[in-house]
DNA sequence: GTCAGGTGCTTCGAATCTGAAGCACATGAC
DNA sequence: GTCATGTGCTTCAGATTCGAAGCACCTGAC
């Protein structure tokens, strides 16, 4: 406690730095080979990868995505912009909200992060796994996962509140 | 293993998406909260950070940094030029080594770092230790050191090999 | 010495990211 | 209906990021 003022134990200074400090060099690495083996940005993989696994028609809303990925909303009008114009999702205004955009995958998104995902699971496994057993797999999910739906619950995400007029 | 063919079992995707997905939101709320108490970047914090805590004389060389903050080396020289602007640290060139930059920490930089910090606990303790038990903390930490040791010291990080001429 | 190749840092240009402001539609009060 | 307010998305300007190229110095072979 001698070094510091952030009212953290040593325990917790070690989680938190190891934390970030993992996540900081598994992005990079992911970041490399998806460039390499499919020409895609994390975001961009996260993006298509939520629409192809995570809901049974392939599409999701805009805002929907920007809260499930971590992101900016003019960032993710962005990002769809070029996945639009490289022909891995489609854009269409929603159903029963005109103000609403619906993002579709295509077959070439899914494609492609089919052609994507096994080189992503290697380099996961290699970086983030080989120094863990399967019952530490198992142990960091659990103890993550609660922490996210903690994180996701308390403040109002990519929707901060508007400023007063 | 149906809808997916990275190789990866349930319980690694869980704790992949788990350690993804928290590290980013917590970036994101510590950014929040160094930005209003400090008008310091996540960035900017982390070497601040790491030249007031990490090393005795309180100076390192700019690649030292580099390789220590997940980071690449034409930001670090952005970053430590706003730094140095802001009078929160100085440069002067290495004595060892003509080619080399030793940067210092000033008097203003660790008063920033010291008003900074308490708050900044406040918010680690809230979002990531909020559902989390003391030991708890500590088997997060004892399982993601290894990961990051093992992550360090495999591929050649910032510094990747020159291409051939 | 001197030369070739390696390393430390910066500069440059292009890509990406963000918050604030703007526009269009939705919703509810009246 | 009309109005005030809220929400979904985009646009905009500016900040940040990265990799590649450039420059200066260092190191070892000769």
């Amino acid at each position: 406690m001698a070094t510091n003022s952030s009212g953290l134990d040593a325990a917790q200074l070690r989680a938190y730095f190891a934390l970030m400090d993992v996540a900081g060099l598994l992005k990079h690495g992911v970041e490399q080979q998806l460039r390499d083996a499919g020409d895609l940005s994390y975001v961009q993989f996260q993006l298509l990868a939520r629409l192809a696994l995570n809901s049974t028609t392939g599409s999701e809303r805009m805002t929907d995505l920007a809260d499930g990925v971590v992101y900016s909303r003019s960032g993710l009008t962005y990002q769809a912009g070029l996945l639009e114009k490289a022909g891995l999702v489609s854009r269409a205004p929603s159903v029963e909200d005109d103000r609403g955009v619906t993002v579709s995958i295509t077959d070439a998104g899914r494609e492609r992060i089919a052609t994507v995902l096994p080189g992503h699971g290697e380099v996961i496994r290699q970086q983030l796994f080989e120094p863990l057993s399967a019952a530490d797999a198992e142990t960091l999910a659990d103890l993550l996962s609660p922490v996210r739906d903690h994180m996701r619950s308390a403040p109002p995400r990519s929707a901060a509140p508007r400023k007063k007029r």
